[in-house]
RNA sequence: GGCCCGUUCGUAUAGAGGCCUAGGACGCCUCCCUUUCACGGAGGAAACACGGGUUCGAAUCCCGUACGGGCUACCA
């Protein structure tokens, strides 16, 4: 049988980094399996759908790269894949479990509900739950008698549908990540399968849709293992087969306090979502790793080595290479920090293995604007990809190459300025614009060699030099500055230069 | 509180009983390259949570303790 997963993400707002990671781990098992990557959408909270979230998800998958092949947004053979328009569905397998005694209509409201687990707490118990204990002293199919059952139904009040657990059992089931996990079913509570409003819940949902869409690994957060004993007892009550399970670590804050939540972006500095979320206040408003100027393979790669690794010194990898070597056996069980200087590295290292033009056109794309002059664009390109963590950088670190500054840093001026040695750098300068050059590194040879004629040291002229043309100490040899700005270059240095000698006096 | 899961340098991790004097990476520090920054190179500080077992031998297997996390809704 052909390997099956789906990520199955609920449309309640921006799709959260960690949900990108459990796609991305989906994505590359079915890979691996040559199996496919399913997407569905978990509708079935009226209460908490968000408009817009759903084609943020399919977006946000797009810039990752790891887009599903069937499903919500991209057809296939088990449409709809939006759980709210399958509703009956649900309703029609709730009904079997009904009629076999394995589920029951509840009609408890809300306040008889709130009243059992006070009494509960009053006993001592503190987290109460509508279990085989309590079921018998509610307003439920099994406390009444058929005929009340079916009056109440009759006169349209409101009801759920509950699973009927019975204590006394193990539930047992092996996870690809943490091998034998055991419930006892006198943990377990009688969940909710159908809401009142006709929805069924996640339990009901998740179970009936991956088995009709015919999943056979289920992989999922870490979040979820506690209600893998229900979700094992349905699959049993349905005789079903179930699927094989693997629950993914989570992922940490940075401080480790918890999983990495939506608040947390504003609160550490980071993004937790792979691109901008615009909600209707500016709370709910997120910048995205896109728009924070990551690239989406650093990404990528970051997210996948945050609780696996291949067991190698590899660290770069691209997709595909990620694919070849992804194994969910080796994927780790405890939670993993979100560590942003990692991250930043990563960006990093793909800006500097990729090619000037490469790196130009992504910043076409994403309105980062250098010059116009391919040429020059890519030779500044070039020469900052090694300096910046970010693409956006770029503009901003290699300004002075496209504008004469307008300010410079006084201190370091101050420290490398000879005063009277100005007419001799200016003499030096002119004789050196002179001079034919094809690169910065036979320029450099020129001017070494002119140097010696001038009798200048190279701390006297380069320190100025970069002083005049950037404002600044940072930045790449005065020859590379140089090749790029031409015969603006030299001229820049001795109008400078006649700045600072009035600074300085 | 209960249940479930976890615990190797600050972080993400290698480690499947002897290959461990615990390895590489990010970050940090020193040095080299260099007119500066960066890149690159060389080095450094830095970890098996604790206590018991099992074994000739434990980071690795078992038990307990501590600590951390998840769940504990008519949310997913």
């Amino acid at each position: 049988m052909s390997v099956r997963v789906r990520f199955a993400p609920s449309p309640t707002g921006a799709l959260h980094i960690g949900g990108v990671r459990t796609a991305l781990f989906n994505y590359l098992f079915a890979k691996k399996n040559s199996g496919t990557f399913i997407l569905r959408i978990e509708d079935t909270d009226q209460g908490r759908f968000v408009p817009g979230a759903e084609q943020y998800i399919q977006e946000a998958l797009k810039w990752c790269g790891i887009e599903p092949t069937e499903g919500q947004g991209y057809g296939g053979n088990f449409v709809p894949y939006r759980q709210s328009e399958r509703k009956d569905l649900y309703y029609q397998q709730a009904k079997i479990l009904l009629e076999e005694g394995k589920a029951y209509y509840a009609f408890d409201t809300e306040s008889e509900l709130e009243h059992m687990r006070d009494r509960l707490a009053n006993e001592g118990i503190p987290a109460p739950k509508y279990d085989a204990t309590v079921r018998m002293n509610m307003k439920n199919g099994l406390t009444l008698s058929i005929e009340e059952t079916q009056k109440l139904l009759a006169a349209d009040t409101p009801f759920v549908i509950r699973l009927k657990v019975d204590p006394g059992d193990s539930i047992q089931f092996t996870d690809i990540i943490r091998g034998d996990v055991v419930f006892d079913t006198a943990e377990l509570d009688d969940k909710v399968l159908i809401k009142a409003d006709g929805m069924p819940t996640y339990h009901l949902a998740n179970i009936v849709d991956d088995h009709f869409m015919e999943i056979t690994h289920v992989i999922r957060g870490e979040e979820w293992i506690s209600s893998a004993g229900h979700h094992i007892l349905l699959y049993k009550a349905f005789g079903w087969d179930h699927p094989e399970f693997a629950h993914l670590p989570l992922i940490m804050r940075p401080d480790g306090k918890g999983k990495l939540s939506k608040r947390d972006g504003a609160k550490f500095g980071i993004p937790v979502f792979p691109i901008s979320w615009n909600g209707e206040t500016p709370e709910d408003s997120f910048e995205g790793f896109r728009e924070y100027g990551f690239e989406p393979e650093a990404v990528i790669n970051f997210l996948a080595f945050l609780g696996w690794n291949p067991g190698t010194d590899q660290e770069i990898f691209s997709l595909e290479e990620l694919v070849d070597a992804f194994d969910l056996s080796k994927v780790h069980k405890s939670g993993a920090r979100f560590d942003i200087e990692k991250a930043r590295w990563y960006n990093q290292q793909y800006i500097l293995n990729m090619s000037a033009e490469e790196l130009e056109s992504r910043m076409v794309k994403s309105k980062i604007e250098l010059v116009s002059d391919k040429e020059k664009s890519r030779n500044i390109i070039n020469l900052y990809k090694e300096r910046v963590h970010f693409l956006k950088e770029m503009p901003l670190q290699a300004d002075y190459l496209m504008h004469e500054p307008n300010t410079v840093d006084e201190a370091a001026l101050k420290k490398h300025w000879k005063p009277g040695l100005e007419p001799k750098i200016v003499e030096f300068t002119n004789a050196l614009s002179e001079t034919n050059y094809v690169n910065a590194s036979e320029l450099e040879a020129i001017a070494k060699e002119k140097l010696k004629e001038f009798g200048l040291k190279p701390g006297e002229v380069f320190p100025i030099y970069r002083l005049a043309l950037a404002g600044g100490l940072q930045g790449p040899t005065v020859f590379e500055m140089l090749e790029i700005l031409g015969k603006e270059g030299f001229s820049r240095i001795i109008r400078r230069i006649e700045e600072f000698s009035n600074l300085t006096i």
